[in-house]
This record gives structure tokens, C-alpha cells and sequence, in this order.
DNA sequence: CAAATATATCTATAATTCTCGATATATAAA
DNA sequence: TTTATATATCGAGAATTATAGATATATTTG
């Protein structure tokens, strides 16, 4: 992993809502309700629930999400209205492998 | 691991030179020169060293140094008037292992 | 003890990030 | 096609972080 892209990721996991957020994603079964349309979590949780948990702005959330997709993070889905959020699992291994020895 | 701690480690790593003093210190035989006193680089790389490598302020560097210290990333060892620094790999691995599922 | 060297802390300004409300866009529902 | 809902983007002010120079402290050396 390169060191800009691995500071990126950095900046994503520097702040707490929003590493919060990656730990709910953890089990999002845990933690929201299971979406009245879909009704798996496969693709992770819709904008709204994250957002409504986090007790942050609309807006705020959205741009949070939105980088955290753009570094990696999160892998955007949209079912009609609706994006759901899920971790990246694969970049987030080669993250914490890049930070160990 | 508990949230504030790692987002306070997440935030030193979300600047480039910090990342990037991380990385260096994975191998510090291969990143500095041997320190004329102490011989070895069992304790890690004094101040200096690394502030020169940087390209930085001394000040700036021993802020980043302390905090970098303070939650835990780094280890630090005083040998007379100079302070080393190295990788704290536990915490190092606590962490990792707290933003993978 | 005085001078030199290494590191830490203080203070201030510049730069970046945070956060929101307003507004735009996209999609679905009526 | 109008209205409602979900999400994204824009613009701005507040808060935080970056960074450096000046200065303080700690330690060694002469």
C-alpha cells in the first residue's frame, strides 16, 4: 500500500463518529434495523440508519461516508433510493497490514 | 481497544509525515545512520535523526514524537541527553487488529 | 560553573477539517 | 407529472491541527 493512500485512510479513521461507524458496520445486524425494503444486510446499512444513529447532520454523514467510500473504506450500493454501506474488507486488511511490521 | 484511544492513534497516523516516521521505523538500519554513541538501534532513533530525515521543524517533530508517544505508537528511551524513539509493536498490534472484523 | 548540545514547551499564525443549513439531484410513489 | 423521500453537493463560519520561531529545560563537556 502506498503511504498517500494509507494517510487517506488515516484521516477517514482519525475521527471518532466515524470509526465509530466502521465498528458498527463490524455486525450490522447488531446494530440498526433490518431495512424495511431489503431485508438483508448484505450490501451493509442505508445512509438514513447511520445517520439517525450517529445523531450528526444529514450532510455531515454524507460527506463522512462519502470519503470514507472514496478512500477505500466502504463499498457504496444503491438499491433504488437508497446507497448501503459496508466495510471493505479487503482494503482494510491490507491497511492493517501495511501499519504492522 | 477502547474507541477514543484508538482514535487518538488513528490520528497520528493521519498526517503523511507521521505515517511516514512510522514506516521508517520499521527498519531503522535501513533509514538512519548508526548514532555514534549508542551503537545499536535497540532503543530505536534519537530526535534528531529523524527531524533531519524529515525535513520538518525540530519543534514540530517533537510534538509529533511526544503525542506519537502518548498513545502509545512509539516508545521512548532516554540515554543522557538524548531521547530514542522506536515502534511500539504490541499497541501497534492491538490496533490493527481493532479495525479489522 | 559556563558553554554546548539535545529535546521539550510556549505562543501565534496559517492551513485544514468539522459541521451545518440550504440547495441540488435521483428515484419512487401518488 | 407532481410530490415525497433519500442522498449528494455547496458555501460558510467554527473548531482543530500544522508548523515554526522563541524560549525553557536537561544533560554533557570543558
Amino acid at each position: 500500500m502506498e503511504l498517500k493512500v494509507a494517510t487517506e485512510i488515516g484521516k477517514c479513521l482519525s475521527n471518532q463518529t466515524r470509526l465509530q461507524i466502521m465498528e458498527w458496520l463490524k455486525k450490522p445486524e447488531n446494530n440498526f434495523p433490518p431495512h424495511e425494503t431489503l431485508k438483508h444486510f448484505n450490501d451493509g446499512v442505508c445512509v438514513t440508519y447511520i445517520q439517525e444513529k450517529s445523531g450528526l447532520s444529514q450532510s455531515t454523514i454524507s460527506t463522512y461516508l462519502t470519503n470514507m467510500e472514496k478512500c477505500g473504506l466502504l463499498i457504496s450500493t444503491r438499491h433504488g433510493k437508497w446507497s448501503y454501506l459496508k466495510r471493505n474488507e479487503q482494503l482494510i486488511k491490507e491497511y492493517s497490514e501495511y501499519i504492522l511490521k
